[in-house]
RNA sequence: GGGCUCGUGGUCUAGCUGGUUAUGACGUCGCCUUGACAUGGCGGAGGUCAUGCGUUCGAAUCGCAUCGAGCCCA
């Protein structure tokens, strides 16, 4: 056995198995016959940061790859990267200083792709230093040919069955990217708008009418009231004239009209907002389209086409006021609808766009197929699709993205979809291998690209061997992911896993918490409360941040980061390592005729394999982890090794060996315990102890061994060294005798090593009054037996003499204040007293140890 | 405005299929260098378990209401 150094070195530890693990072990093996284990990895955005958030999803998945392959799975913990998407094209454009429209399509995506290739290496670099067991041999990245290729699959599929089509539809428009987004990318924030009254001249003088969107007035196709308000019951099917633009529309009545909102009459615009559309389907109303895709007014605002949103905003009131039309105004709280990415408010616009055809009902049924972790996560899912309302809008403006495989034939207006055999490819780049119908072969390709959910959405199914291999695996085993994107990856990859091949992605969902930081606020760089991973790798190592992930909240729950929990997990590796470097020359891999001691400890041992199973199978990394340190604190340092010192450091012999075999089985099965946890300083231990990788070792089993009398003999040496912690002795320091009164027949060897003293064990209680000092009612029996009674019983029990109850249920016989007692539903707390002889008397459980007083 | 989750010593947290001494960590106070560890050991202080009402013999735990926080959405 090699020097094991005072302090455990992490950085040391750490860096050396980095360098020196073989990865390869984590490969999922496709021709195995054990059973399947896959994990369908989320694909972070490569930018080229792997925060902390990141960290805490990847600790529990790695807890869980770890713990399964100890448990004989064939396990595939792929790492994929979701690289298409607009933060990138933005940033390009940043550090070339160009705009994507000042270099050729394919130039530009080049310099996209060389970003994303080299923040990919930089966030590969924090996952393997934070010991993550990662299947590199299942890497994915979207913006490859091999991927993208799928992705395109995908769409000709759904397309073929009709779950795409394309057509004019109102989409989310945000005009700063001048991009069509989805639903799930746009945010809401409370904004302070001004809410404008106006006159429309109607039939009999005017209407007034509320809005906060003048700009929107020549897109103004009708107006509406309520049916029930009686102050406009004259008006529905008569017809105002908008102002400023001098055209009439209708007025219509809707039951959806809020009459307490502004005047109770309101103007329906082509789009102010989501109502706007429904009343525009439900009317069947024309449309007008005062705003462009650069966010400018169109030719129908007259004077103000050309104008910016905000400058036709302000021209338009002033016009208005100017010729009274606008005769009040006053502030309004409202949300506005912002784009994720760039926070501009977003607009609705009708565009011919491709879109996926959402049935929610299948959405909800699927998602009842999986178990949700926790369970709560799935309502999220459930309120979020049930609120569906319009399609899912998949194709945008952009250029770094999944090209989508479409033409449009030049001469018949034909739309040339791609088969399946010419893909990956790029419309742009190449014609179709084959002409038109028509004949002709001269085609537009689309310019579109996909939404990136269209790339991520398949994730499960790519992992899984679809589209190429023979032996397709799903579904997968485990989702894990954050609840911010249960409305997207989760909703998306249920919904095309149904389309594309019938099935449910997943067997289990497992929802991780966002991390907070210091402050309590989600940890944000605008907030400034944020830490990188390699910070607490240089601090404190990689095991100390998994701990944090393990024990800092359940999963599910928000998870504060906290510089004090990565101390306490310091100080637990400094703890372990400690115990390994006292238990490094004693241990021992051999049989052994274990003590009452031992089995005590080999008892305790085989608990916390079952805690610790039984945690793991419910994805309690808290639990689990919390019982390793109490075991290897308390239970094995604070205890069993203070115990067993004695018989260490004495001459050879069986209880030696029985010591140094339980510690062997001790620190061997701790290592293996935590070698999901803690990867580096399990591995450390183990190799060290055993001279093989834990990481390639099985899950502990339980082996039942309890001591009832090891147990009380631990309580007796605790006491003793509570004992002489209080008379200000050192624990070494001798006794001049110690007399233990019990009726269990335990070893004394240890407990004399402990009092540094001779110990002598009588049956019996000793020669001393002892007397009850206490009568506690005991309320699992008291309280069912006695029902409304009981609060007295407890009154009058808590008012008795002590000793009169103790007589009186040796006679059999107990009553007070009129209520019988007996013997179960009362416990006696004794006391013994020592008669002013020159001992101290210490009471553990039932036993009862005299002290003779150092002279 | 709706849905979900959550309010436990100074801070964070466990318990929450109801049972009288409410868990642990960090911090704090006192004592102790004993042959693994002072990043240690022993002991202490600190809690009306958000508030109110209810169910019950008994509520941190169950129900209702109120207040507050976070998240998701309209």
């Amino acid at each position: 056995m090699s020097e094991v150094s005072k302090e455990y070195d992490f950085k040391q530890v750490e860096e050396k198995w980095v360098d020196q693990w073989d990865t390869s072990i984590y490969n999922f093996d496709w021709n195995s016959n054990k059973p399947q284990y896959i994990i369908d990895t989320p694909p972070p955005y490569p930018t080229g940061n792997f925060h902390i958030g990141n960290a805490l999803n990847w600790c529990y998945i790695d807890f869980v790859a770890r713990y399964k392959r100890m448990r004989g799975y064939n396990v595939m913990f792929p790492q994929g990267w979701d690289c298409h998407g607009l933060p990138t094209e933005v940033k390009v454009e940043e550090i070339h200083k160009i705009t994507k429209n000042q270099v050729p399509r394919e130039e530009f995506r080049r310099l996209c792709e060389e970003m994303t290739a080299q923040a990919i290496e930089r966030m590969r670099k924090t996952i393997t230093r934070l010991g993550i067991s990662t299947d590199w041999s299942n890497e994915y990245i979207t913006m490859m040919p091999e991927y993208y290729g799928k992705t395109q699959a995908s769409f000709v599929q759904m397309y073929q069955k009709d779950m795409i089509y394309r057509e004019d539809h109102p989409v989310n428009w945000c005009p700063r990217c001048a991009t069509a987004i989805a639903f799930a990318e746009v945010e809401y924030d409370s904004r302070q708008t001004t809410l404008n009254y106006m006159k429309f001249q109607a039939c009999d003088g005017h209407v007034e009418i509320a809005t906060t969107r003048p700009e929107l007035l020549p897109a103004c196709v009708a107006v509406a009231v309520n049916p029930e308000d009686p102050r406009y019951s004259r008006y529905p099917g008569t017809k105002v004239t908008v102002p400023l633009f001098d055209y009439q529309v209708p007025v219509l009545s809707d039951p959806s009209v809020d009459p307490k909102f502004g005047t109770g009459v309101v103007m329906i615009c082509t789009f102010g907002d989501k109502q706007d559309v429904r009343w525009w389907v439900e009317h069947d109303l024309p449309l007008r389209q005062a705003i462009d895709r650069e966010g400018r007014m169109t030719s129908i605002a007259g004077q103000f086409a050309g104008m910016s949103i905000s400058e036709s905003k302000e021209a338009i009131t002033s016009a208005m006021k100017s010729r009274g039309i606008i005769f009040k105004q006053e502030p309004l709280d409202q949300n506005v609808g912002l784009c994720w990415r760039c926070k501009t408010p977003i607009e609705i616009l009708s565009e011919r766009q491709w879109f996926v055809k959402i049935d929610p009902q299948a959405i909800m049924k699927t998602s009842e197929e999986i178990t949700w972790i926790p369970p709560h996560m799935e309502t999220r899912l459930k309120n979020w699709t049930g609120t569906m309302e319009w399609d899912w809008c998949i194709s945008r403006q952009r250029i770094f993205a999944t090209p989508i495989p479409v033409w449009y034939c030049h001469d018949c207006g034909e739309v040339k979809v791609a088969k399946e055999s010419w893909l990956p490819l790029d419309p742009n780049k190449v014609p179709p291998p084959e002409p038109c119908s028509c004949g002709s072969d001269h085609f537009d390709p689309e310019t579109d690209v996909l939404d990136t959910w269209m790339d991520s959405s398949i994730s499960v199914l790519n992992v899984c061997g679809w589209l190429s291999r023979p032996d397709v695996r799903y579904p997968a085993q485990l989702r894990p992911q954050g609840h911010d994107i249960i409305r997207t990856w989760a909703f998306y990859t249920i919904l095309r896993a149904k389309a594309l091949v019938g099935v449910r992605p997943w067997d289990c969902i497992l929802v991780n918490g966002m991390v907070l930081g210091e402050d309590g606020h989600k940890m944000s760089k605008s907030l400034n409360n944020f830490v990188v991973p390699e910070e607490v790798f240089v601090k404190n190592g990689a095991d100390a941040l998994r701990q944090w992930a393990a024990v800092g909240g359940s999963p599910g729950s928000d998870v504060m980061f906290q510089w004090k929990e990565i101390t306490a997990a310091s100080r637990f590796a400094q703890k372990l390592w400690s115990i390994y470097r006292f238990a490094a020359p004693f241990a021992m891999d051999c049989d052994a005729r274990f003590g009452q001691v031992d089995r005590w400890l080999l008892g305790e041992l085989a608990a916390l394999v079952t805690t610790c199973t039984s945690a793991m199978e419910r994805f309690q990394f808290d639990e689990a982890f919390k019982s390793i340190r109490a075991f290897a604190w308390d239970v094995l340092a604070d205890h069993y090794i203070e115990l067993a010192k004695a018989r260490l450091y004495g001459q050879d012999g069986p209880e030696k060996k029985a010591a140094q075999a339980t510690l062997y089985r001790a620190l061997e099965t701790l290592a293996r315990l935590m070698a999901p946890f803690t990867p580096f300083i399990a591995e450390e231990i183990y190799c060290g102890l055993a001279g093989r990788s834990v990481h390639q070792q099985s899950w502990p089993e339980v082996q039942e061994f309890s001591s009832l009398e090891g147990a009380l003999i631990k309580d007796l040496a605790g006491a003793i060294r509570r004992y002489k912690a209080e008379k200000k002795m050192a624990l070494n320091a001798p006794l001049s005798g110690l007399e233990i009164y019990t009726d269990m027949d335990i070893e004394t060897s240890d407990l004399r090593g402990v009092a540094n003293s001779d110990v002598t064990v009588r049956a019996g209680l000793p020669d001393l009054e002892t007397r009850p000092k206490l009568a506690k009612p005991v309320m699992k029996v008291l309280g069912p037996a006695l029902k409304g009674e009981a609060s007295r019983a407890i009154e009058a029990l808590a008012a008795a003499d002590p000793v009169h109850v103790r007589d009186c249920l040796a006679a059999g016989k107990l009553v007070l204040d009129g209520i019988s007692l007996t013997g179960e539903m009362v416990e006696l707390v004794y006391e013994t007293l020592s008669a002013g002889e020159a001992v101290d008397v210490l009471r553990v459980s039932d036993a009862v140890v005299l002290v003779r007083r150092p002279a």
